[in-house]
DNA sequence: AATGAATGAGCCTTCATTCAT
DNA sequence: TATGAATGAAGGCTCATTCAT
């Protein structure tokens, strides 16, 4: 029954996830996962061969589709000021979890593991792209000003992934937090 | 003499800081120093015990002194806008230079090291404060609109330091940071 | 109906003969043979325990039953000279098979498992012992010389094995190893 | 001082010398290494970072100059006879001395190792190439018969390993042994 | 001040082997 | 019979750290 090894796996990943987030990617060892997931060494090898290996199945389980249901959401013709307040709140709750930790486990990660797959950049440039489409969708609707959107895409997803890396090591309060995405809202909005 | 002690010790700095830069905090050992320092173990050993030493003794001795030329560039009479603008050319700089490589080991060192110092903290605090003052000196001077000095300087400081964690990681093309640099400063200046 | 577990057995032993004259008696693992099997962790165990177990069963399987032919062919009457002659035939293929690799495989063997059977000292006696009956009797045909019928015995029977071992590490060139086997024919054959 | 370094390394290198004649090349572990020699792991990988690094440095010290004895022989006119008598000598201490084991450990080694660097094949080749000269110089004095001296190099080179090989394994009686070793010797020379 | 040999702890990885299914 | 998940021991390797010189 392969139904075991699953939910063995995803004991690990569950562990592995937390761990990534506390120590970063290249303090997490194996025996870490041992400790934590209660398996021993040779059952851990079974299912990962590395940290790395734990690493990447973890991002690429983690498929956060919030580019699936914007793409739908625009051809469902909503309001993009919705659509943006929304993916704004979305990152607010993402902050406070500790989002960050993950990303900087990722920098990590990248670092360690040159030549590789460059999850990052295009987690960059995935979001700085739908970002655009949106604002554009924005503006055509006359929802908003008639700004740059390539250049207030990048800046709106560059910000929002500093506001996340500096969370995970300053605990900036909440409201801080929030008070910088409403802002960031309010700019965009049409005046008048 | 001590001179000599003095040389080798900023010999091993320097060293130090390609190595974090090159591998972050952890994966850097005294081993990695010895190499590049071409020392023994034992004449590495003299002058530091641990890579966090060395780390801290880097970070310690690299005082950026933005904060002082400021405050009396204000007691000067200097114009904020252009204070502002040299600011960004010096982050700009620092971005392409591979500043944020830096940050990134800071974060390393931060989350390995749980108890300590708080460098990033100060760091944010200090870069914040600093830069309030300065908005609040400019919107005295007239040059500036009349904004919320404290939430626009968390928003300066975090999108920039936001831009150069990204681009330790990620290629943005220099023309990209530089836009993004400008916008924010027309946005603060004084429209009519 | 035992027949598929001895199906599967032979299946077991076909694999483990290639694997071992590749890789030697240590190297092969019980995971080597699930691979080239296809079968489980289980399923193997089943059949044997051990890969000495299946070592063990392939060199006993492996009866090459030379001595019993030339027994029968002795009785029969039969000219040495042409037993000795399908004896080095024999011998000539199978270092072109490289079953010297298979010698070093059992070299190994029972230096790893010291205590054991003896495997080689058995292999050598019997060779030796047949070998000099066969030269006994031809030389009461009057086949061959009167030399020392125990020392060419040895002679030849550690000479083969020399050829076979050499060959399974250093490419002998297929005419070279003839020349070498026709010699020692030539050798024994009474001269006039 | 690097005295103490080479130190060091030789008594690793006559530890290592014991444990793979006995165990052979596979089967002697960095382990067996700290414990015969007394050294802790990291001292032991200061000198050598695996047991084939020992194992290479163990034969490439090794070097057994009969090639240059012999040509300095040669060159001062001896008579053959009594080099190949030396020679078999030699062998005969060589195989009580259980020589062939650390033969088969070579065996085990460029098995394991394979692509490399053909220790075996160049002592062959080097062996036989000395041989050759050795009976030619034999033939051109008179001393031997006028047989094929490529050939019967061969064969004796090939004998004498394969007589070295199965003592590893086989305990056989050294008068056995010396009388194979003389009967070499008598075929050689010139019957009257 | 500096060298480099040595220690020992800790992590990585591979296997033989067992066991519930 | 057969599967494949899991265990635990063994061996490989790397480092921070110490120390005699």
């Amino acid at each position: 029954m392969a139904q075991k090894g699953i939910q063995t796996k995803n004991k690990i990943l569950d562990a592995a996830k937390k761990l990534f987030m506390q120590k970063g990617f290249i303090a997490v060892t194996m025996s870490d996962l041992c400790d934590t997931t209660g398996l021993s060494r040779g059952g851990l090898y079974r299912h990962f061969s590395s940290t790395k290996d734990v690493f990447i199945a973890l991002l690429t389980s983690d498929k956060d589709n919030w580019e699936d249901e914007t793409q739908k959401a625009i051809e469902a013709g909503f309001p993009a000021i919705k659509m943006l307040s929304y993916y704004f709140e979305q990152a607010y709750a993402g902050i406070l979890e500790g989002e960050g930790r993950l990303s900087l486990a990722i920098y990590e990660y990248e670092r360690s593991e040159q030549d590789e797959d460059g999850f990052l950049a295009k987690r960059y440039s995935y979001a700085i792209d739908m970002m655009e489409r949106l604002l554009q969708y924005g503006q055509s609707r006359g929802e908003f000003d008639d700004f740059d959107t390539r250049a207030e895409a990048e800046h709106l997803v560059i910000f929002i992934d500093g506001l996340k890396t500096a969370s995970a090591a300053i605990p900036l309060p909440p409201e801080t937090i929030k008070q910088q995405l409403d802002n960031l809202l309010n700019k965009l909005e049409r005046k008048q």
